[in-house]
DNA sequence: GATGAATGAGGCTTCATTCAT
DNA sequence: AATGAATGAAGCCTCATTCAT
């Protein structure tokens, strides 16, 4: 007889009681919002008492800001391991892209206290999330800066000033975000495709994808016709 | 933290009273979120005892909804009046894109009340938002279609899904909302700045971009090349 | 053309208005009781706007003790309409409980402002309804007194004291106005089925009724035999 | 207007605050009624903070539920504990009388807010107290049924409908409730006095009243005569 | 390590009542 | 004779947070 998680009342670690109220509160705050969760609702969901959650996590904003860092570095760390450094730029966009994806995929509530809920409930915590996001972006930026030096090599008049590497990096970094809420909420795509929808999007363009131009992850000069549905 | 119009305790037409209500509760709703702003601090704000915020507008969440619903149809009207159907697609989306940028410079606690607001506080007023995004959406997808259907009299291969139709749209989307933020929040950029970058963005696709190809105000054929700051 | 009862607005003498507010307050007053009826659903009813109902009826307080004495005299003048002085004791009870149970029938919320509202509501109130319950007990208490003197006449050894008088007065009310409850809350039995049942109970007895005694408004000395049914 | 019982702030288990906040609720809601009484004299008068009633008893809607179901369940009992079922119908009644009697004296908020409140401030709680009443109707046309076969043993012509039953107990018990409130209010009689009365009045009847009958206690074939102060 | 008991503060909502025309 | 505009006061309810064990 052993013993067995969930019992009320059982003493456990401090690690894994944390854990769990994390969990309970990263799916309540995805839930209701921060203003409409309330800690009973936390606790209960936890399975601990309410002191409990307050003697290891001090207060409703400090347990909201560690729900927003602990899944910040969750999907950070994510994207990042997705990477190669070695890759081309446009291979390594894409193995982010896909990561990124799949973390929406997987943990939507994370998801939703990141994108939503953390940036909508005053400074503090949509401070918290910015930096995070801004280093997306940057990273993205570096990606399209290493790409333009990659096409530059070829023929050395790019002229895109930072400014618009940092406009490019949001406005990719912002149809990431809205594919992934609808992938999510519709369920029309998975994360392979919408990842390739992205990439034809953004690699490509608009005005060449309907010319028959396709971006691919085998690369520019492979068999090139990939459709949302292929890889 | 003053009455924004007239002096306290004036008998003013109930259209008026509710107009500065309205004003009062945009601002404060995208400020604080709706959870966090109290209706004493909207009746404050906008001159009036707090009965007769209820005694117009009912309730907080009709209040909030009505809100939601100004300036949705706000939005809407100025991006539906600055496209003219005659212009070719490309023509037709740089006018849109525009346009909204435009609302959410002149509109920011409009726009925060639309885009993060409405969105995160539970389904009814989600999906009151989501409907009205749905719409543009739809219309950006119309002119990815028109622009496949102009381009398919030169070369007849379409071959793009309905999915991937929605799938480009719902990216340009979140694109240019990703910028509105970017442009508001860090000032970087004006909103026809803000437009032209994303047009390249799209249009063009950054591959190409980055080999020096531009999408211009002027038309495909034109001089062509457009940085970020020229049109 | 004439000037049309309801039309909004119209002017109409202030006997005519005060009857109106009268009615409305009185239905109102029934079905939501003294605290939970609005003085906004009263005028809405009443069809004038709440400023007229102050200027006629004063406050709250003023239009609840208003409806009180319209009915209580409603209720009082019915009642004692209905009684004919010359008669034995026992048929004027008779002609009293009928009327007193046509008036329950007739003005339902009239009753139950009188019965149920008022006595509810504090002091005030309940004193001003109280006085006229306690007049309808006494004229009880005299007409058992009478029939005490009648049978008095034959052996006189009565010995009904004053306070036996009062209770068994106390009684016989109670018992009609649990009977007029009854009676239009089920739907079981007519004013004049009531009345009869009533009689019976009071004037004969369960004991005696069940010996096959019973009271008939024809007289004790008449055929005797009569059902709740038959009069 | 202080708080009954306990030292402020002095902790105690849930079932003894629970008996106090009822306590307090039940002297509240009958000496002002359901809508006049507040939360706040309520949680006063029974010495704790209004968040901790919430806590317990979760609405003032359901605080008052549980009133009136713990008032008709104090009732019942103590009616029922006092009738012996092998007695003959009519000392049961008297027992039951006695008995119910009793309850109101010492019980006047209990039996005010049964009688007066619940009846008179919507259905949900005229329900609640209605099934109470009807039983206890029911079981009083259970007796007169009883007393009935009784008589009819001797001469067996019965002849009263259910309606007439139904109808007499409805009666009874009508005029139980009211001599029970001119009891306590006046203050002109003990309930042992008020059961005598009552007895005389429903037994032997008016008519036979003056010609001398009564009804006692010993039995109908006692030495008789009982005024409403013997028995 | 863990919890039952308790509350101060604050928010939404309603209502009787008045003012100015 | 009649009303649209307006508010002070008060009530129900919830919640983050603490205390004592």
């Amino acid at each position: 007889m052993d013993a067995v998680k969930g019992v009320k009342g059982k003493r456990l670690p401090r690690a894994v009681r944390e854990e769990q109220m994390m969990d309970a509160a990263v799916r309540t705050f995805a839930r209701r919002g921060y203003r409409a969760a309330s800690m009973d609702e936390i606790a209960q969901l936890a399975g601990v008492s309410k002191p409990l959650v307050y003697l290891y996590l001090n207060s409703k904003d400090q347990l909201f800001t560690a729900c927003i860092r602990r899944e910040a570095q969750a999907l950070l760390a994510t994207v990042q391991a997705a990477i190669e450094p070695g890759l081309s730029a446009d291979r390594q966009l894409w193995a982010g892209l896909t990561a990124f994806f799949d973390y929406t995929v997987e943990s939507p509530d994370g998801w939703s206290v990141l994108h939503r809920q953390a940036r909508t409930h005053g400074e503090p915590f949509a401070l918290e999330v910015a930096a995070m996001r801004d280093e997306i972006v940057a990273f993205v930026a570096v990606l399209i800066q290493a790409a333009a030096t990659e096409a530059g090599a070829a023929r050395p008049e790019p002229e895109l000033a930072e400014r618009d590497m940092a406009g490019l990096a949001q406005a990719l970094v912002g149809a990431a975000e809205s594919l992934a809420g609808w992938m999510n909420d519709a369920g029309t795509m998975t994360a392979k495709e919408a990842a390739a929808t992205l990439m034809n999007f953004a690699w490509v363009g608009l005005g060449n994808l309907l010319e028959g131009e396709r971006w691919s992850a085998r690369g520019p000069q492979g068999p090139a016709v990939v459709g949302a549905g292929e890889f």
